[in-house]
DNA sequence: TGCCAGGGATTAG
DNA sequence: CTAATCCATGGC
């Protein structure tokens, strides 16, 4: 048995903890929601800087107008698609992006092939789409593709940050990522969506709303003073 | 009323 | 290279 280190500690007792709390919760994303891989990757776009209230809106918007299909998609007039997707925010913005992957799609082969290809690869071809950077690129590679990668959002650098976690908020975002598959050699994808829903189900419930995290169970581990 | 949301592209320094 | 700035609606 290899020695365990302290940050694969750390991360493994932070998943106890925020399971313990959020176990029964389910999660937009969670694979029981029945979502296809064109739900998530279209709600990956349409939750950019937003609520997911709102980005779910734009997307029964879109599925209603049968265009939650990359064909359909890319037959639409930008600011038709703009004018489904508005109470996402930025409209025209995400008409663009939304156009961008769904060429992507079509350029791989179709969607089917595109979320079968090895994660690396799968990767480099959703971040050198217009619209998709290494967070969405992520969400869509671990949820729609259940490849094995994680997820870092402000969420988690905020909160791994606060327990004393992490290369440092500021850090680039590779090496967060290299920081928690590093600390989880052994999780598999579905341990990672899992623990991704955790940390924006924990956050979402207290930390964004406490500066302190005054009530929070984790609270005992954040370091004093902390404001984030 | 004003601030900001699970980001990313672009422009400026 | 890092740091602002823009996008724009809905919710509190």
């Amino acid at each position: 048995m290899p020695a365990t280190s302290p940050d694969a500690a750390l991360v493994a007792r932070v998943y106890d903890a925020l399971a313990a709390i959020h176990r029964d919760e389910t999660w937009h994303w969670d694979s029981a929601h029945g979502r296809g891989p064109m739900d998530i990757i279209a709600g990956a776009v349409l939750v950019q800087h937003t609520t997911w209230t709102n980005a779910e809106r734009a997307l029964n918007a879109l599925r209603d107008a049968g265009a939650l299909d990359a064909g359909a998609l890319i037959a639409l007039p930008d600011d038709r698609i703009a004018a489904l997707v508005r109470v996402s925010g930025t409209p025209t913005v995400k008409a663009r992006r939304l156009r961008a992957v769904a060429e992507t799609i079509v350029a791989a082969g179709g969607i089917d092939t595109l979320m079968a290809l090895p994660r690396d690869e799968l990767r480099e071809r959703l971040l050198a789409t217009h619209g998709i950077g290494p967070e969405t690129a992520d969400a869509i590679a671990l949820y729609a593709a259940g490849a094995r990668t994680f997820i870092i959002d402000a969420y988690t650098r905020r909160l791994f940050s606060r327990i004393g976690g992490g290369p440092g908020e500021g850090a680039p975002y590779a090496a967060w990522q290299r920081w928690f598959e590093d600390a989880l050699p052994a999780a598999d994808a579905a341990h990672f969506q899992r623990f991704h829903a955790y940390i924006v189900l924990h956050a979402k419930a207290i930390c964004a709303a406490r500066p302190r995290c005054g009530s929070c169970a984790l609270r005992t581990w954040c370091r004093q003073g902390s404001t984030g």
